[in-house]
RNA sequence: GUGGCCUUAGCUCAACCGGCAGAGCAUCGGAUUGUGGCUCCGAAGGUUACGGGUUCAAGCCCCGUAGGCCACCCCA
């Protein structure tokens, strides 16, 4: 067994899985231009108060999952953390650089590791990458409507089957908190029926018994008041515009009302995407909502906002699960191989020239005979084989076809225009197997 | 952070009741001179995750640690 392997949570990507997160990344940069939400990078650490007071002191995630850094030698201890998410970190960006004074909203995106110290499973790392999505300065329902089609847009376009969003209001400032005191009453008044964890949570966070999976909390929760009942007008109406987005652009959702988020900063709109048939897995696959308050609560104007991030990780996983397993295996157009095994320059030469002209080629290095050679070039897949022998004296190589078993004498310098002409017509021809 | 299951070659897995650690695939080499995916032959690859314990004897039984997975917690 080795002695060094990845840290625990974490994971090597391999060339294949790696080629598959990129077809995922193109997706998401390719979407995010035509949408107009052009991508930022920010630290992949913040002060730790950045995300205590953005996501919330309280929340699991800064209260257990947070990886908190230490600089240099001593001193300064834990005054950093490397993010869990991707929003407190743009929006404390929006400040900085006074981005208010653009025109709003100002649509921003990123792709990027985000980090949690938690137990990891499968699904579920301790570094994992996200596609985060953001439009700040904008109140209407409008512009959710756009974040969640767009999410949609991009499971869509990658091909992952079966994906659901569950969407709710947990309303605002200005009516939840006569909300939460009219759900503690109701638990309250039924708390000998409550489990002990649901009990401590009437008191911590009395808006996660909703989403308790305790099957004892099944009939409480079912009966108990709802939010979508207690939402003040400006709330209502803001919801009931969602939703008639939402129709209109033809998407489908399921209404939650006892979803709630984990995160603090969230008000009125939130959405969690689901994937059918994740076995155990994890199976959320995105969420977002609407964060009207965070802005201000780190330095800035009251400004509304809203965004989503979405699970590349989980994402890849259920791609794998979908039995989709289009392998990018790419094969070079040649592989430069030579009758005298120990003559390696001469091979690597021809192969410097053919890449020099934008070839993708391969040379045979090793100094093995000649049917390894061409055996190694033909289980890769190579379409072609350049034989470099004797006859390189005169300028020539035998251009050796794998695919028909055919090969003629070619002369070095016409060696380039040739493969090009012949990787174009196959490429036009028959999909090549792999 | 809580509870449970698991860990044998690079990969997928064998190994009876505790009795010499194996196979397939992959890798490398060979099968009379410069021609390929097939076939045949061979080699290499192991502190049985790691550290202790019980035993004449441990891959197998016991304890601990690490890692993976599952269910919680929670979420991406």
């Amino acid at each position: 067994m080795p002695r060094y392997q990845a840290p625990r949570g974490t994971r090597d990507l391999l060339p294949e899985e790696r080629a598959r997160l990129s077809r995922l990344e193109a997706t998401a940069a390719d979407l995010a231009r035509r949408y107009g939400y052009p991508q930022i990078d920010t630290p992949l650490f913040e002060q730790t108060e950045v995300f205590e007071r953005g996501v919330g002191a309280v929340t699991d995630i800064v209260e257990k999952e947070l990886f908190r850094v230490s600089g240099g030698s001593g001193g300064e201890e834990e005054r950093w953390a490397l993010r869990p998410e991707a929003t407190a970190g743009i929006v404390r960006a929006y400040i900085q650089h006074g981005m208010q004074t653009l025109a709003q909203p100002v649509r921003l995106s990123l792709v990027g590791e985000m980090f949690r110290y938690d137990r990891p499973q499968a699904g579920r790392y301790r570094q994992f990458r996200q596609w985060d999505v953001e439009a700040i300065g904008d109140a209407g329902p409008a512009i959710d409507a756009e974040i969640l089609e767009l999410a949609y847009r991009f499971y869509s376009d990658v091909g992952v089957m079966g994906v659901e969003a569950h969407l709710n209001s947990i309303g605002d400032r200005a009516c939840r908190p006569a909300y939460v005191e009219r759900l503690v009453d109701y638990f309250g008044k039924r708390e000998s029926q409550l489990p002990g964890l649901e009990r401590h949570r009437l008191r911590s966070n009395p808006l996660r018994l909703l989403d308790s999976k305790d099957p004892a909390m099944a009939g409480l929760i079912a009966a108990a008041p709802r939010i979508t009942d207690h939402l003040c007008d400006a709330c209502r109406e803001h919801f009931d515009g969602l939703q008639a987005h939402l129709s209109a652009l033809g998407l489908t959702f399921r209404l939650e009302p006892t979803l709630v988020r984990g995160l603090d900063y969230y008000t009125r709109t939130v959405f969690e995407f689901y994937v059918e048939g994740q076995h155990g897995q994890q199976d959320a696959v995105g969420s977002g909502g609407r964060y009207d308050g965070l802005v201000e609560l780190l330095g800035g104007r009251p400004t509304p906002a809203i965004g989503f991030a979405l699970g590349l990780d989980r994402v890849l996983l259920a791609l794998a699960d979908a039995g989709s397993t289009s392998t990018d295996a790419r094969h070079p157009t040649a592989v430069v191989v030579g009758a005298n095994p120990s003559d390696t320059a001469t091979r690597l030469t021809v192969a410097t020239q053919l890449r020099a002209a934008g070839l993708f080629v391969r040379a045979e290095l090793a100094s093995r005979k000649l049917s390894r050679q061409l055996e190694g070039a033909a289980r890769e897949g190579s379409h072609f084989a350049i034989i470099v022998g004797d006859e390189f004296e005169s300028g020539q190589v035998q251009l050796k076809d794998l695919q028909a078993g055919t090969q003629r004498l070619v002369n070095v310098a016409d060696l380039a225009r040739e493969l090009e002409r012949a990787e174009g017509s196959h490429r036009h021809g028959p999909a090549a197997g792999g």
